[in-house]
DNA sequence: TATTGTTATACTCTATAACTATA
DNA sequence: TATAGTTATAGAGTATAACAATA
């Protein structure tokens, strides 16, 4: 799969006219970024906690981390699935899995059923209060969150955004 | 500062020629990703561990994490700052960036010294072999890693991805 | 013998309070 | 009193080994 084409138009404004002195390394106040301003993996951290930061805002009516949002989008997309299949799905380890079910289930948001095939895995389920969470969260997300991204972005761009994301992530 | 314009090409392929019988949530093997594969802040992190990923394996040869680069970076294009100065700049608390300077200085990447100006603040200066550890990695990331990023995605594309996430970081 | 869910554990990151030495 | 560097500590997130129940 191929990523939207992209017509640069901004570049970065020529060095602006030099006031007085050829001036030194940095301002004594803003620091020189230096090669880190062109780093991929720098900008991309940057920009994921900044996102993070404001989903948690934005979710926290409903009170659930990205991680606990993806989990129960899965679990409302793919009733009757196991922990072992859930979890590897959203790269999550088996045993970390554990302690973040316990916590949604607790909350009664979603339920493991002992499989009467295989006794041996846990079925997952949401619970009706867990699907009635799980829409809450989802109009949060798109109306105060994913809005916004795509306010600041332009749509076309955080559609050709997330093409480039899924990419790296898919074929990197 | 605006973001370049995206013209998107590439659309989900319509809904492939349903087989036979119309097809269930899954196929038993693939989950559905659902709401998911839309949500950027899902996307970047993905990408973000993967790029992180192949950060650390090809910059093994210098033995330097994503951070620990970050910083040796920072301290060359800025000597004499002190330590509140570089952590900030870079995101990190104070307190944690004590022993992540132990470790650089321990391993004579960079030297603390005594301020004569504000004998409370640590000057920060890199070492020769700072500074030669650092040419090294730069050629590492830019040739190994940076260079195959924009082979993926294409020069363009990976620049217009870098002023989005910049973007974000910046102003969402 | 292999797999599912689980426990225990450890290591990294991140976050806060409080100390010391300077200012 | 405020600030720089530091210590201690606690909490997430992530990683591996091993166990009981089941296949």
């Amino acid at each position: 799969m191929t990523v939207p084409k992209v017509t640069p138009i901004a570049k970065p404004p020529r060095a602006a006219r030099k006031e007085t002195l050829a001036e030194p390394a940095s301002v004594a106040g803003e620091l020189m970024m230096g090669e880190l301003a062109q780093l991929l993996g720098y900008a991309l951290k940057r920009a994921q906690l900044r996102v993070f930061e404001d989903f948690l805002q934005c979710v926290a009516p409903v009170q659930l981390t990205p991680a606990q949002f993806s989990v129960l989008l899965l679990l409302d997309n793919n009733p009757g699935r196991n922990q072992t299949e859930i979890a590897a799905t959203l790269g999550i380890l088996r045993p970390n899995f554990v302690a973040m079910l316990d916590a949604l289930e607790s909350r009664g948001l979603c339920q493991r059923t002992r499989s009467s095939n295989d006794r041996r895995s846990h079925i997952l389920m949401l619970t009706d209060h867990g699907r009635a969470t799980l829409m809450r969260a989802k109009k949060l997300v798109a109306t105060r969150h994913e809005a916004r991204l795509s306010e600041l972005l332009g749509e076309d761009n955080r559609v050709a955004l997330l093409a480039m994301l899924a990419k790296i992530a898919r074929e990197f």
